[in-house]
DNA sequence: AGACTAAACGGACCGCGGTCCGTTTCTATT
DNA sequence: AATAGAAACGGACCGCGGTCCGTTTAGTCT
């Protein structure tokens, strides 16, 4: 029985291992900045035109290089223990939800940064919708009634813009726990519990 | 008496006027995406240095474009009449602030956009620390009490992110009156009166 | 007018992300 | 084992923003 989805050839398949690994070699190394696409090619012994085959432009190279990290943060507020999972009050759930996702930023920084210039522009990448749709969820059930709750969702996450967050924190010495303070202000504001 | 500021060379003068209306006149063809650094010099009847010379950076350039729309949109919000002026209550002037923003957003679109791609990141642009005071001046005028107004302000204003508006507009079919709708929820329910 | 200097000029050059297309390699079929 | 065709490969190539530095020019001083 041939597969629905047609198998990976496994120089394919071998390419793409080295490829990754080399990846997180030349980041290890020098950061992201360091991370060119023809070096990544040179380095992993590749065509340039493989890399790109393989993950269509440098932002889809670090969404593919995230992606264990992010299933990860989105298992744990969709399933995962309280507060940040289900089980804890909505507004509870919305303030740890920011306060992850900007620990999230601060540890990956420059990846997220450099995964945000897709082609589309930073707002295409899935999991934004995904949160979106999250918070979105979290304030209806914390009981907030908006004519454009899509929007006003929009608006709360536009906080937690990566290139923000780490502007904050890299040039005017903004502490995580500041930015944390003031989404867990903003939240509780809007959530209307003053 | 010698001027503090050495005076503008003539041809420097001359280059400049040259650069501007050939600008002007690309965008006007085919949009900010049809100005291109060689372009513009070629159009211009000028090598690709000078232009660097004269704007620094691409970003630079968009940035002198739209000076003067700046400077008017400043004078409006700062001296201009109410609500968007001083004179006015404080969460109106907030919300007309808001709304006059995206107005701007939408007229000037991908210029806005590409002067936000800066060297240190759309956030270094000087106007952006002037909105920044003055959407704190209002919250605090408002009676909004913050531990840290700074960033609740810079919350705010991470909403009417161009990116963000354009993005809303364009890919998803939003309208600039269901964007001020929201602005204004956001702006009512942060500043307290529900 | 001529000479001197600081400023402005211009375009070759660089590294980047991304594309294109002729060539190679894998795998299924007989 | 031979073959055919699809998939993957690789690297020359492109246009972009931005830099560098030898050359030209405008303004000043005598």
């Amino acid at each position: 029985m041939t597969p629905v989805t047609a198998a990976e050839r496994s120089d394919a398949a071998r390419n793409r291992e080295r490829l990754l690994l080399a990846a997180r070699d030349l980041i290890e190394q020098g950061g992201a900045v360091a991370l060119t696409m023809d070096r990544l090619a040179e380095h992993a012994g590749v065509g340039k035109g493989t890399v790109f085959r393989r993950f269509g432009s440098r932002a889809g190279l670090m969404l593919t290089l995230l992606n264990d990290s992010e299933a990860a943060f989105q298992a744990r507020f969709l399933f995962g223990p309280p507060p940040l999972g289900p089980g804890a009050a909505p507004v509870d759930r919305l303030v740890a939800f920011g306060i992850e996702r900007i620990a999230y930023v601060v540890e990956y920084g420059d990846l997220v940064l450099a995964a945000g210039n897709a082609s589309r522009g930073r707002f295409e990448v899935p999991a934004v919708a995904l949160w979106n749709q999250h918070v979105e969820m979290l304030l209806r059930a914390g009981g907030v009634v908006s004519r454009e709750p899509g929007l006003l969702a929009g608006s709360l996450t536009a906080t937690l813009d990566p290139e923000r967050l780490l502007h904050l924190i890299r040039e005017h010495g903004v502490t995580s726990d500041r930015l944390a303070a003031s989404w867990s202000e903003l939240v509780t504001r809007v959530a209307g519990s003053a």
